[in-house]
Parts: C-alpha cells; structure tokens; sequence
DNA sequence: TATCAACACGAAACCGTTTTCGTAACAATT
DNA sequence: AATTGTTACGAAAACGGTTTCGTGTTGATA
C-alpha cells in the first residue's frame, strides 16, 4: 500500500518549491537543465501522475464526456458507444456511460448530476419517456450553462444543437422501393407509435415509397406498438388475419419475432413474404434465414458525434453555430428479400 | 448562457461568509433558522448545485467507479454494465466505462488515465491479450495504490482482490449432462484457446461430465478457436468431417454458427444433432430454432460486483480480506436440444 | 456585577494542481 | 560604479468546495 506521490512530496524530498517542480514537469523553459533533471528523474522514480481530479478543478476541464443513452443492451447503442470511445479515447478523453433505461426521471437524474463538473459535453439520444413527455427542461439548462451537447438518433428540433442522424425516412423509403421492385404489393409496417422521432420518420418514408410508386396507402397494413416490448398478441392478430407478403418493421426483435410467426404458420421467407428490418446488428446477421437490414451505421454515427462534441469543447468561441450530419442508410442485402 | 453559481456567490450576494453559506446548505445547526432559511431559498431560486470536482478534490472521493470491459458490443458485457449502472446509481455512483477492445495496451492506458484520481475504485474483466500475456503488473500497482478492485467472469488467481464469477466448470457439465441423458454419444466441444481463464474451465467441465458418465474423451471432437472471431474455414473443416451429435459451444456466436452451417448441410436440430451455447442473450432467444443456453447472469453478475466494489470504497478498514462469489449458471431450456 | 455557556458566524487551512508575478543573484554593458 | 538584463527559482492566488477552530455577542447564573 503506497499512497500517491504529490507535487509537495516531491517538493519537500528535493528541497525545491512546488511551483518548481510543477513546471520541471512540465519541460519549463524557466527551470535550469540540472533541476529539471533531478526532478523528473525523481518523479519518473516514483511513478510521479497528476492528479487528474485537481488538474480538472484548476484548468475547468475534465476530459470527460458524458453519455446518455436509453438503454446499452440495445446492440444499436452499444455500436455508438463504441466509436464514441474510440474517437474520445483517441483525443484524450474519457467516457461517461448512464443509462437512462427509457426513463424521464432518470435522464433528469443524470444529466443534473454529470452537468456539475463531472463532464465537458453530453452526447445523448432521447429516452422514449422523454419524447412522449416532450419535456425538455433539464436539456435546456445544460445548454443554457454552456455545456456542449450533441444528439444523436432520437433527437428532438425544440433543442439548437449539434446532431447525428441518419435518413430515416430515406431508409424507409429504400426498403419499401427494394420490396415494390421485386413485385411484392401488400406491404406492413411494423412500427412503435409515433411519439419515436425515428419512427416517425420512417413511417414518412414507407407512405412516400408507397405513393411514388403509385401504390395507396392501406392503414390496416400498419401495426403500431404501444412501445419497444414485443407484444405477442397484437403480433398474432395482425399476421393471422392480414394478407401481407412484405414487412418493413422498425427494429430487428420486431422483425425476427414476425419471421418466426410467420415460419411457423408455414410460409417460406422471403418467397410467400419478404421482411426487412432496421438496425443492422447481430440478430439481423444470424436471424433464419438472415434479414435483410437497413444499416444504422452506430459507429460511425458515434464517431461523428465524438468529432462534432470535441470540437465544441476545445474550441472557445461564444458563437452557437449548430449543424446536423445526416449519415445515409444502406440497404444490407441477405436472404429475407430477394 | 448564465454560468453555474457557486458558494462565493451566493456569499458575495447575501453579505455573509463562505462557510456559513457551506453550512447552511448542509443544514448545519450551527447556523440560525433565518440565515439558513434566506441562504436555502436564494440557492434554490438560482439553483446552485455543487461543483463534484472541487466536491472530490476535497473529499478525496469521486464517487466514480470506473468499469472496464473487453468488448462493449458483446451481449454479455452489456448486461454486466447494465447491472453495475443499476446499483451504483442507486448508490450515487457514476459509472465510467472504457473498452480494452481487447488490448493489453488499451487496457494498461485505461487503468492508469483512470487511476489518477477519477475513480474511487475500478471493476474490470481481462482482455484477452492479458489473459495470454500473462502480465499483471498495471493491475497490481492499481491495488497497491489501496485502489479497490473487484474482477469479474475472467478473472486471474494472480492478483489478490474480490472477485465474482460464474462456475463455468458447473456449466458446462450441465450442458454436457444434458446431452448424456438425452442419448447424445458424440458431443462436440467448440471453444478458444486455453488462455481464456473462462474456456479453460469449460472444458474442464465438459470433461468432467463426460468422464463421470463413462464417455472417453475423444480430442477430435473439440475444436479450438485462436480467438473469439469465427473462422468459417475451420467451422467448415470441422462439421463436414465429424460425425456429431451434439455441440457445446463456448459462446452464442459459435453456436449460431454452427446451427446455420449443419442446418444448410441438411441436418435437423435437435433431432440429428443438439446444440447448447454459452451466454444467454438475445441471440439464443431469438435463433431459428432457439438455441439451448447456459445463463451467465451478467446482470446479477454486475449487481453484486458493484456491491462488493462500493462497500470496499466506504469501508475504511486496512485489513484486507477479499472474496469470490461463485454464481450458479442455469440452462435454459429451448428448441435446439429435446 | 462579574463569569460563563450557548449561539451564530467568520477566518483560514486544506485538497493538488497551474500560473502569474516578484526577486535574488549574477553577468554584461556603458 | 551604476545600470540593465538574464537566469532560476519561490510566493501566492486561484479553481470551488469542506471543516476546524476562534471569537464577538447574548442571556443566564452565582
């Protein structure tokens, strides 16, 4: 058990100034080679690290960034999580992982408490509770202090930030044209309610897709979930008695669970009905048979949103110039469509 | 854009000292109703909140545990970090988390960048090139720091500190039982290089069972992985060769893996050959047919991690005394064994 | 009336750095 | 010999809190 080394201590053992020791450190131009010599020998000897909590207070930066996310179990988040560290870790920065679990409440928890020092900038996406509340409060006051943000996926236009975003409804709509072309005609949704901007977004793109290519819109085709549970009834109901041979659903859980219904009642995937799914994670790539997906890009999204927040922290300008980066989805081919 | 208010402040503005405004937030009984009463209302009104860094530099307390993890994107982690952000939050703790990718050298950096003050106490999982290197010394000096450590699923005897694991030994000799009872003779092993703390004890288990159920251990049948990367070649060689009734695999994705290649070979699972995987996750649930699976509990996992880690950094105690929780893996049942 | 708690508050040290500014010592210039 | 300029270092303030201790003002007590 040997307690960390300090300035002080160095500064008593040598019989300098702390201030001395702290620029020797440093390289200062002040300090003659001989002292400089000594002392970082010194230091390099006993494993001399500052610390990190006193440089923070002093220099008003922690070289964290705080993270905010709705739930990390969800393979979508967890790719952004990892370009966001990958960038911050490449920069100097630490991340900040909380976990807001959907939950209004425990978003406001965490921000509120990651906004009193702990933090340079937030990177979030919303949790659905928030976007159905449409209470942004404690996301203003962040922004009102100074404290950089950048959102990514679910966002919302009532905050002026940065943003990260891809083409939801041109995935949407990408899909949908992907199914017209290969002669399906009675095409679902599966979808959560509106209140996800994601959501939102791609149910705009599915209509588009749908008229431009001269087919009406059947509301009876879209199946709207109260929220991200799977809820097996209403799945049941809406495969057993709806004639679909194409699904668009918002997620892959959605869209693995309708597979296996449908497999199950005996029709052959994608010949009797082709599925595509957004979020192009593991499920997607080891479904049976595999699901077609649209990409989400989460890593790279992350990185994006690591580069726009760094960018705002290191830079010291008043100005509030805000952009969004909307990244293109692709269209990841695999045996649920053909 | 109205920075944060501090004690000095609130001091300034209401003509009294720092520390009685200190006080008087604290709710000290040193301090008079009247001035405590004035003092509370104007910090509500401006809604002061403390600075956590000075709050830590001061305490010598963060009240940051800092996680790290192999690999963020891997189920199994996820539902760790789930756990540990689940008690540590309730707790008034942040959780920092930084991902080795893997990487002995990501895994030092992180330590020590974390060590430095930003973290009260650290939970981590080796990465892999640790576990085959074999060199813990950025661990050790982390606990002779007096920094509390808690290890989790791979784990060294190495280095003395609080650990919690799954008895991965126990697991697989259940699968392996599992398969025995229902008539399975030629059971597979597919798993990593023995570097990996948790494979090594699977195997054992695997060999154990067998053994105690009379079946003499045929090395042909398990097949070795270098990494956790799935290697279609040796997946390929490996099937098309064997004549296997069951496969015990190290983890989902093998098994997955595995699934997919025998069922496109024209096998019916679990009729001609039955499939068990490690890590319970979404992949096993919603696999075509689900997979059979032994649950880690990772969430549980992190849970009591987070509990032993915090109770080690509010303890002042010297005395060190440290323990391993061995938590029961179960199997759950599915489709992929009868 | 002198003494003494109790009360209510402020001064100051402290956590571990960084950084500005002041200055002693010496050399170089006129 | 007086002035100026370097060089090499230290003192001290600052970051924003917490906490110990000291003290002026009361009212009660002997």
């Amino acid at each position: 058990m040997k307690p960390k080394i300090t300035l002080k201590d160095i500064a008593r053992e040598l019989e300098v100034s702390i201030s001395t020791v702290s620029k020797a450190l440093k390289n200062s131009e002040e300090i003659s080679r001989d002292t400089k010599d000594k002392i970082q020998a010194f230091a390099k000897l006993y494993n001399y690290k500052p610390n990190n909590i006193a440089v923070s207070l002093k220099n008003r930066r922690t070289k964290n960034i705080g993270v905010i996310i709705p739930d990390i179990v969800h393979h979508f988040f967890t790719t952004v999580i990892s370009g966001i560290e990958k960038y911050a870790n490449a920069k100097g920065y630490n991340v900040l992982v909380c976990v807001s679990n959907e939950s209004f409440d425990r978003e406001v928890i965490n921000m509120e408490l990651l906004a009193n020092g702990s933090i340079d900038g937030f990177i979030m996406s919303l949790s659905s509770e928030t976007q159905l509340k449409k209470d942004y409060n404690h996301i203003k006051e962040v922004t009102q202090q100074g404290i950089p943000l950048v959102m990514f996926d679910r966002v919302t236009p009532e905050i002026a930030c940065d943003k990260v975003v891809i083409d939801d409804e041109q995935g949407a709509f990408l899909a949908v044209k992907k199914f017209i072309e290969s002669g399906k005609k009675r095409i679902a949704l599966v979808t959560t309610d509106d209140y996800l901007s994601v959501s939102k977004a791609r149910a705009m793109g599915y209509e588009k897709a749908l008229k431009s290519h001269g087919i009406s819109l059947d509301p009876s085709l879209i199946l709207k979930l109260p929220s991200m549970e799977v809820e097996e009834e209403a799945f049941e109901a809406f495969f057993s008695d709806k004639k679909v041979d194409a699904v668009l659903c918002v997620n892959e859980i959605f869209a693995i669970h309708a597979m296996r219904l449908v497999q199950l009642k005996g029709k052959r995937i994608p010949e009797d009905i082709s599925f595509i799914g957004f979020t192009d994670g593991l499920l997607s790539k080891y479904a049976m048979p595999s699901l077609t997906s649209i990409a989400q890009h989460g890593e790279i999204m992350g990185e994006e949103a690591a580069k726009m927040l760094i960018e705002k922290v290191e830079i010291e300008t008043e100005e509030e110039q805000f952009s969004t980066t909307v990244l293109q989805p692709t269209l990841m081919e695999r045996e649920s469509t053909k």
